[in-house]
DNA sequence: GCCAACGTTGGC
DNA sequence: GCCAACGTTGGC
């Protein structure tokens, strides 16, 4: 399989947590509408990894989720240009990564929480999904089940 | 094609 | 609850 690419996604805990998806085991992440945000969703594939943000409430990145199928049309928004993927559970991290430690760790400093802050849907460089996952304290599983 | 008005997001 | 940032809409 092609290498995952990296995205943030984000999500406010009371709409839906991560707590949530692990509980469902899947969801269609739909809903977005915004085009670049929509643009970034179209680039997923099966595979690739997504830090997931709890905006507003907790201010933090709580856990890993795995796109699980390719993009397709927005069940909410049938007839119009927007898309969804399948969106899985993949780990919680040990500790929440806050705003403030990402604001206050300077190899963060072009995370896209900083420096874009509205998009929901953005791309990440493997070096911040990294270092992300190092201040979380927490390793991927070796073997990831398989994906869709 | 510009830009003001408006709506939404999200941190504080 | 406020407000800054910023994307979108619509009048011109």
């Amino acid at each position: 399989m092609a290498k995952p690419q990296y995205w943030l996604i984000k999500s406010e805990p009371s709409v839906y947590a991560y707590a949530q998806l692990e509980r469902e085991g899947r969801t269609e992440w739909s809903g977005v509408r915004n085009f670049e945000a929509r643009n970034n969703l179209r680039a997923m594939k099966p595979g690739d990894l997504c830090l997931y943000y709890h905006s507003n409430e907790d201010k933090a990145v709580v856990g890993v989720a795995r796109v699980l199928t390719s993009p397709t049309e927005d069940s909410t928004a049938p007839g119009e240009d927007w898309a969804s993927v399948e969106m899985g559970p993949l780990v919680a991290l040990q500790k929440p990564v806050t705003l403030a430690t990402v604001k206050a760790t300077p190899a963060l400093g072009e995370f896209p929480l900083i420096t874009r802050s509205r998009l929901s849907v953005a791309p990440v460089t493997p070096e911040h999904f990294q270092h992300v996952l190092e201040l979380g304290g927490t390793k991927l599983p070796k073997k990831l089940p398989k994906a869709s």
